[in-house]
Parts: structure tokens; sequence; C-alpha cells
DNA sequence: AAAGCGGGGCT
DNA sequence: AGCCCAGCTTT
């Protein structure tokens, strides 16, 4: 078909130089798709080599502690893909004596790869026909057959991965499924795409018909909820502080923060003083406290704006699972604490 | 079917 | 301010 000779030509002249394209190793290909779900190439880059790096086998990965990988995936976001991670590694190597699953099917079994990675890892490593639909595709596919069906609905992801799974080029489907992603990446782009000079000038139906900034369809998300957050950092004179693990359903699980009190509104210090008085690690002890940042610190994420304030308090003792300041550094935390304690002079 | 999950980059 | 990114899991 002309769409798929078009495509691979083009692939052929244009694509980038990725270090993941220089190996078929399904653990490299498998460590690359998961760090690049909802990720950026450019984003991305750094967390790879530094995974291979540390973490040259699966093996190495398996046994390693769940807080090391967090550790290294610290920055990144959507955590529970490097839990994931971890947690198919050791069912890799002990349920699989370390050898890789080969088929589409059985990379599904995989936590935190679903269709489009188990696509992606069995049509690059083992040449299986099965096309991969992410973000790139639906927009490329929507774009040039003009299709408004919105791509984040259940009707669109069966369509979309139907008409990719028609188109996909059978003699060389890795060849295919990175040539699509590579051009909805870099040049049938959500803005100002380079239509100018695109190969499917004459045949894509969203260019002729000047729906291009029509195309794909998506249905809004929900607008992200603020939330108000007070942060205690604690300081001793013997030099600790005190770090929680966040346990749970929510945000940043298993990742460390300051004790964190969630308040309805933002607290001024004179709002604040009482429920300090009321802390637990505070309870008939001697202190003083301080207010770190006047104006809330706004940390955005996808569902929800943080509005943040840290409340510096100093006192002479902490218990015992307190931790040395200088130690801060080997804790997993989520971005926001990780500026913190950047900024902080401990 | 819908909600929840990060952080960075671009317009 | 809103949208997007080599999506997946849970509800």
């Amino acid at each position: 078909m002309i769409f798929n000779k078009t495509l691979t030509h083009w692939y052929s002249i244009n694509k980038r130089s990725l270090p993941w394209r220089e190996t078929k190793n399904p653990y490299y290909i498998w460590l690359s798709e998961i760090i690049l779900q909802q990720t950026q190439v450019k984003q991305g880059l750094p967390y790879y080599e530094a995974f291979v790096s540390e973490f040259p086998t699966v093996f190495d990965l398996a046994k390693a502690d769940e807080s090391e990988v967090l550790k290294l995936w610290q920055g990144l976001g959507y955590y529970s893909r490097a839990r994931n991670l971890h947690t198919a590694a050791n069912y890799v190597v002990d349920t699989l004596n370390g050898l890789f699953p080969d088929n589409y099917k059985d990379l599904l079994k995989l936590k935190g790869v679903g269709d489009y990675t188990a696509s992606a890892i069995a049509s690059i490593c083992f040449n299986e026909e099965t096309a991969v639909v992410d973000g790139n595709v639906y927009r490329v596919l929507s774009r040039y057959f003009g299709i408004d069906t919105p791509i984040n609905s259940t009707k669109g992801a069966k369509e979309f991965k139907a008409l990719a799974q028609e188109l996909i080029d059978k003699e060389q489907p890795a060849e295919f499924n990175q040539a699509i992603m590579e051009f909805g990446a870099t040049q049938c782009k959500p803005k100002n795409p380079d239509c100018k000079i695109c190969p499917f000038q004459e045949s894509c139906i969203a260019f002729n018909k000047n729906r291009i900034e029509a195309l794909p369809v998506k249905i809004r998300m929900a607008k992200a909820q603020i939330k108000h957050y007070n942060y205690l950092v604690f300081l001793s004179e013997d030099g600790k502080t005190v770090l929680e693990k966040r346990e749970g359903k929510g945000i940043w699980q298993n990742l460390y923060q300051f004790p964190l009190i969630e308040s309805k509104h933002n607290l001024k210090s004179s709002e604040i003083k009482d429920v300090i008085s009321r802390h637990k690690l505070l309870e008939n002890r001697t202190y003083t406290w301080s207010e770190y940042n006047e104006d809330v610190i706004i940390h955005k994420l996808s569902h929800q704006h943080l509005h943040t304030k840290f409340w510096v308090i100093n006192l002479k003792t902490l218990p015992k699972d307190a931790i040395a300041t200088n130690k801060i550094r080997k804790f997993a935390v989520p971005t926001l604490i990780g500026n913190f304690i950047e900024s902080f002079n401990f």
C-alpha cells in the first residue's frame, strides 16, 4: 500500500538516532517503552541511560530494592511505572527463569504492560504483526483518514487499533510501528505540523479539508482540583529531620515527604500555629517555628494543583526514626519535595 | 466507562 | 491557561 511505502521511506530518512534503536534486546526495549509512556523522548532519555547503566540486566533490576528503583525514577512521574517495573522484573526472574516473554500475549501478563507496550515489544523484538496505537498514531490516523471519533473513548480505542492493525506492514512490522510514531512525534505534531513539506499532502484528508487543527478529537478532561499542603520540616540540634513514606492510594505512593498537614484553605501564620502545636511530635515539647515561604508554591500535576507551604520547626531532639539531614538525598521524594531540599540549606 | 496517576514543554 | 506526551491500572 502507498501509505506504507511513503511512511517507511520517510522514516528511513528522518528517524532520530536513539539508544534503544541500537538493540533488539527485549529487556532494553521494555525499559525504554515503560519510561516513554506519557513521556517525551527528551525527558525520558537520561532516565533510560541511568537505568541501563545501573541495572544492565533484568536480574540486576529484580534484585534491587524497590526504594532504589524509585530513587532512580525520581522526577519522571507516574511512579506506578517504577513499582510495576520492579514487580515485572521479579516475575521474569522468578517465574520465567529470567527469560523475557517473546510474544504479545505473554508480554501482556507483565505488570505495567498494556496493549501499546506489548505491541511495541512484540513487533520491535520479535517481528510480530501487532500494531501500536499511542498518542502519535491516534493523531496521524485521525488526520490522514479524517476520523472524528474521540481518541480517548472506548469506541475510538477499538476503531484506531483495528485501523492500525489493518495498515501495518506485514513484511516489516517493527519499522512500520516506529515510523508512524516517529512521524507523529516530529512532523505531524499536535501544534504547527509541518504540512508544507509533508509527503502525504495529496492524500491527507485533514490537510485537504483544512481540518488539521480540529483533529484528533479528544474528550476534555476534568479540571485540576486545588489542594492545600502544609509541610512540617523538623530540625533537631543534632542535625536530624523527619521524613514519612506515603502509603495508601493517592499520588506519590511509596515516596517520602515531610510530615504533611492538609488544610481546606491556605493557612496564614496565625492560623497554623495551633495546628502545628497539636502535632504528635510536639506534645509537651519546647520548639520554635517559622514560615519558610510566604507565597504558596504551586506545584501542578495533571489532576491537582498543590498550593504548598513549608514550615520549619526547630527543637532539641527528635525520635529514633528521624533521619540525618545529610542523608536526605538518599530517599526517593516527589519533585515538590526535591525542589525544597535543593533550595533549603540543610 | 470513568477516574486517577507526574512532570516538563509548547503555544 | 490549556494541551500534549512511545499509557496503564483500578474503580
